[in-house]
RNA sequence: GGUGGGUUCGUAUAACGGUUAGUACUCAAGAUUCUCAAUCUUGCAAUAUGGGUUCGAUUCCCGUACCCACUACCA
């Protein structure tokens, strides 16, 4: 039985976006879960849209996320360029592999399955120019080739002139004529499609003198025994062709795995940056600065706990077949598999990734959850004992989904009110309630004793409770009289009523 | 246009060819508490469509519609 070994193969032409985390995700589950690897390669083949800080973006990504990588990337989250003994297929970024494909390229052309183009990129835009006139697309395959410039229609002579002489050449794989190629997809089925359709691909560029995708992906999966390929449906159209690739070399090929699209929460079509910044949510794993200096939302930065972010992706597309929608990233590994990978486009909603926070937020121990919050207090320089913010903690922690909603719900623990919402003094503010109130707040010390207060006079508990939480919080809704009294403390309390009645009035 | 993929409540999803089509989020109502939140209960709400096959179809087959991807010397 071969190791499992699955990769996870990112181009840096930008931030990880939320739906490769996912991919990066379930291709952990499937390695860690047959005991295998995970390797991180980079697919750096185009130069032109190279963005600097990418790379370190998608590593940081997956480490904040709990994804380990097992090959490709060192102890300090560097990617390893020298082959060792732990690093034996290295190096891992395909810029610095661009010497092992050539030799590739050429051996598909010498057995025939490619051949070199020399037709510049002009004589193809006309090309496309008239068809499109006729109504057709252009296609360079075998309905076309043996009129176009390369190296089946130039004799051999004007070839070697070309391949040493001219401005360039490219491969293209010789696409077969009228042949059923037929697939299997580890989510999808049996999948076939008829060769006659598909185009004679570029496999190797003449622009920048490296592979395209094609050529780079099928070599570096076979050279690092790659298992299986799970990837975005994107790739699904190409899978012919990596077919017949991996036939032309006369490897074994890995099995393949297309995971459906993460689609947009409102109208068509994927998610992307934009309907974040329209919609209000982040579409990518960490805060991201643009070397031109635009910056995007991060789910970190906005305060999801990895744990959550990660369990609400693995459950956008994937289920267990059971009721259980809490997952830690162990039972993800126990629970996941790539069967009941669900074929469909799945459209994100935002209210789901609250809730799931939420839930991971209240299985937070309260030291956690203090000490997450601690700088934000002391930013606010609120002088608290740790005791006291840990309490409360524990008092707050059901009504928020953030810790950055804490201080909302409990700011007026720590410092008293100086304005009083008009409406609920409105609603409260009336002498019948103040009066009581005030008196009963100086008789009792403690929350309790000021129930059995109002109790006993058979005061309307309703009016009289919000009329002090008016005096209290500034509002006539928030934490309970007893809870609040017993954070503050009396004298706070009697302060508090004097500041209200000079403001409010009697 | 061509090729491929997809289609169950608003969203994510469940359902050996036989269920009253289940669950979660959202929303609404009620209960509860001094308010709010939380909690609990209840409710709203779906098999895209037309044909087959079958005793019986959400499930299998074909057509249609719609959505998505791909159709670059991008990945």
């Amino acid at each position: 039985m071969k190791r499992t070994r699955v990769r996870f193969a990112p181009s840096p032409t930008g931030p990880l976006h939320m739906g490769g985390v996912r991919t990066a995700l379930y291709n952990y589950l499937y390695a860690k879960q047959h005991n295998g690897d995970f390797i991180l390669r980079i697919e750096d083949t185009d130069s032109h849209r190279f963005v600097p800080g990418a790379e370190k973006y998608i590593i940081d990504s997956l480490r904040w996320c709990g994804i380990g990588i097992d090959e490709g990337v060192d102890e300090q989250g560097n990617m390893v360029s020298v082959k060792s003994e732990k690093y034996p297929h290295a190096p891992y970024r395909q810029s610095e592999r661009r010497a092992i494909y050539r030799q590739y390229a050429e051996q598909l052309v010498a057995a025939g399955w490619a051949y070199y183009a020399f037709d510049s990129a002009e004589s193809l835009d006309k090309e496309r120019a008239a068809a499109e006139a006729r109504g057709e697309t252009f296609i360079y395959n075998w309905s076309t080739r043996e009129r176009l410039c390369n190296s089946l229609t130039l004799s051999e002579e004007e070839c070697a002139i070309r391949l040493k002489e001219s401005t360039g050449w490219t491969v293209r794989f010789k696409m077969p004529q009228d042949r059923v190629v037929k697939m299997d997809d580890l989510i999808r089925g049996h999948i076939e499609v008829n060769s006659s359709t598909l185009d004679d691909k570029v496999l190797w560029k003449r622009a920048d003198e490296l592979p395209t995708y094609h050529l780079a992906n099928i070599v570096d999966d076979h050279l690092m025994e790659i298992t299986e390929v799970i990837r975005g449906e994107e790739w699904l159209p190409s899978l012919p062709l990596h077919y017949l690739l991996y036939e032309a070399f006369g490897w074994e090929r890995p099995r393949f795995a297309h995971l459906s699209l993460l689609l947009k929460p409102v109208g068509n079509g994927k998610l992307s940056k934009r309907d974040g910044d329209k919609l209000g949510f982040p579409v990518f794993p960490m805060k991201w600065t643009s070397p031109e200096g635009e910056t995007s939302h991060g789910y970190r930065e906005d305060g999801y706990f990895p744990e959550a972010f990660i369990n609400m992706l693995a459950l956008l597309g994937w289920n267990p077949g059971t009721e259980q929608e809490l997952f830690s990233l162990e039972e993800l590994v126990k629970a996941f598999s790539i069967e009941k990978v669900i074929k469909s486009g799945a459209k994100f909603n935002p209210e789901k990734a609250k809730w799931f926070n939420k839930e991971y937020l209240r299985m937070k121990s309260d030291e956690e959850l203090a000490a997450l919050w601690m700088p934000e207090l002391k930013e606010k320089g609120v002088d608290a004992s740790p005791q006291k913010v840990l309490e409360i903690v524990g008092l707050i922690k059901e009504r928020a989904t953030f810790v950055s909603d804490f201080w909302n719900i409990a700011w007026y623990l720590f410092e008293a009110p100086v304005e009083y919402a008009p409406k609920d003094v409105a609603k409260f503010w009336k002498p019948e309630n103040t009066e009581p109130a005030l008196q009963a707040c100086r008789e009792c010390s403690t929350g309790e004793e000021l129930e059995e207060w109002i109790r006993g006079r058979e005061l309307p508990m309703g009016k009289i409770m919000n009329c002090i939480r008016l005096v209290l919080s500034g509002s006539g809704s928030g934490l309970g009289i007893c809870e609040i009294i017993k954070y503050i403390g009396h004298e706070e309390v009697l302060k508090r009523w004097e500041n209200a009645l000079a403001v409010l009035g009697r």
